[in-house]
DNA sequence: GATGGGAGTGAATAAGTATGCAAAAACGAG
DNA sequence: CTCGTTTTTGCATACTTATTCACTCCCATC
């Protein structure tokens, strides 16, 4: 037995050096241990802080781990703790800008806390796969950005004791059960209201929108909020289509809302602020109308697209960075078992730039 | 010790039913196994496929899983199998358009050969704190989308086994030592000489460079081939300014180019979409000059937005999906140890939209 | 000088799964 | 029915680290 113990060692090391290309990071707590000459948990000790451990025993732990590259295995620590410090990160529709620069803080913020990122891309229909990949890696949390979570899987979470925050996406209530995840949202109503308010002062007389995703709760909340805003004026919906929150929906959008010369909008709010490049390109190239003197557009999460010199687009402005800092609050509160699952809505706020007239002509 | 363990199972699932929101997935594949009245090997076998097991225990098996609601532990499984089936991946500047598509495109490319992605956002400085942290994770492969690898983690990684495939750049071959990373590139000189054969042909005689990042190689090949090419021309760059591949360096460049009416440059090729797109912005804008009647502008990339109606940018091409292929068979051939590191580059080409005029006015 | 307490240490164990090995079962051919 | 072969199964062990427990020092207090 231990002679077989041996011969492996002195093979793999001889194998090693040869091919370093399949040793893996072999160098063990154990090894370092044998070094320092101290026992295993001495060196374990020296990388989880609050334990107790002495000065001398330490620097001596640390020069050996030092010396044979150790790097403590997270796996293994992982299996132990039962804390994997990954958060899962679902998205989709990295083409609308919003989300990779979500991405970008999210990331970062969850860095900064010690966590990490296990991402997946994936539209609606995969959603339920993914997360039982997700949860295969015991990750800590799980934040939704992209699609509406299957009750079901909602549940199996909420079982295994992840705590899930759906960003940007909101679970329906309709239904008097507990909501298992916790969400964080922009008012998307308000936001919609002041584009209602706005362009109704301005002097808009036809006014147009132009839908997301027709289930998504951000469309609902949206469109919601115009509609009432508008009919508190006075005025409404003159002309709506659907865009689904995608470039070429958009463009089909645009070119259904404003290809017959009678009965034009003169104003159209539109879902998101990538529909709404989309719909000014479709204006301006295809059917050679002026933005904003003919046709005022608003568009909705100001990304950094809307503020360039060719669109100036007036939107509304979701803030990324207090939408991520509610995302990593509630995440540690769900993580640390403190509190239940909440729902945080942050305010939003109308831009206004050139892509809407100042009053009537 | 029985009764202890008793009573601390017993305070378990109590605890479980009042506050699920600890309990983690606890169903092991030994809970399974007693379930199914089979081994625990027998579980394992299940999840794995290749391993012989009759069809009986197979559906005997599955039915109590799925009774019980387990879920492989891909921790426990990476501990003993030594491989994690995750990939690092590390990026920076998520503002470019570029990097988001190729994240997407990557992460479903892995993860439709069963990898996942563990995120790092990064920019240089930082890229050896990151490093160290993904090591940790025992990933099988590491993608490098943002910094050029310090050689000491290049080594590091080397030791320990680990692929390391650079996305976008490439390690100086000056040091003779063997290169420990693969790298996937476009043929940034190739494509960078197409821009100048354009511009000369259409006649432009004063043409100017915008740099991306200095000491990127990205930067210096193009710069390199735009450079020899327009003198094989009999031309040459007549003025040259850096914006290190941020907006804002683009468009502080663009200034400094153009604000003095002498001499003005008619054509201008700048290192990367995002910065032209900076650029076109400031040439408008700012200094009222018309692209391309006054400047013709080229950029580099082909992301979504230099199609878009207000720019339809001339670009060259990076084909991505071709990269993201290379960049998967690298992984997929160094994780399995059958080659040694070795780059691949793929050849771009020149896509002519409006932004660069057809001939000599 | 004895006692108490705190800090530091190592041995032992646990976490959940994969796998080599040997035993057992199934199967096919004679 | 028996023998040889293949398939299936269970036992035992390994992977790496964190943590509990018991023990040893050492120092301050009475």
């Amino acid at each position: 037995m231990t002679t077989m113990h041996t011969y492996a060692n002195l093979f793999c090391s001889t194998f090693c050096k040869s091919k370093p290309s399949v040793m893996k990071s072999n160098v063990t707590s154990l090894d370092v241990a044998r070094l320092a000459q101290v026992s295993q948990s001495a060196v374990s000790r020296c990388y989880t802080m609050g334990a107790s451990i002495s000065d001398d025993t330490r620097s001596r732990v640390m020069a050996a781990a030092k010396k044979l590259g150790y790097r403590p295995n997270a796996i293994a620590r992982s299996l132990i703790t039962k804390r994997s410090r990954i958060i899962g990160v679902v998205m989709s529709q990295l083409d609308n800008q919003f989300y990779p620069l979500i991405l970008e803080k999210l990331s970062q913020r969850l860095q900064s806390q010690g966590y990490h990122v296990l991402l997946f891309i994936s539209d609606t229909r995969e959603a339920d796969l993914v997360l039982t990949e997700i949860l295969q890696y015991q990750v800590d949390g799980i934040v939704m950005a992209s699609t509406v979570l299957s009750s079901a899987l909602a549940r199996d979470c909420a079982d295994a004791g992840i705590p899930v925050v759906l960003f940007n996406r909101m679970t329906r209530q309709s239904d008097s059960e507990q909501h298992p995840a916790s969400a964080v949202i922009s008012d998307n109503e308000a936001g919609a209201r002041t584009v209602a308010q706005h362009l109704v002062a301005t002097g808009h007389q036809s006014i147009a929108y132009i839908a997301g995703l027709e289930d998504s709760s951000t469309n609902v909340d949206r469109e919601r909020g115009f509609r009432e805003e508008l009919a508190k004026l006075g005025s409404r919906i003159h002309a709506r289509a659907v865009g689904n929150y995608s470039f070429e929906g958009a463009q089909q959008a645009a070119r259904q809302l404003f290809s017959q010369t009678s009965e034009r909008p003169d104003a159209v709010f539109v879902g998101s602020d990538h529909m709404a490049i989309a719909v000014m390109d479709v204006l301006r190239g295809e059917l050679h109308l002026r933005v904003p003197e003919d046709v005022s557009v608003v568009g909705f999460d100001n990304v950094p697209q809307s503020a360039w010199g060719a669109y100036q687009l007036t939107t509304v402005e979701q803030p990324a960075q207090a939408m991520i800092d509610a995302t990593a609050e509630l995440l540690q509160e769900q993580i640390t078992g403190q509190l239940s699952p909440r729902n945080i809505t942050v305010p939003c706020s109308l831009v206004i730039r050139q892509s809407t007239r100042a009053s009537t002509p």
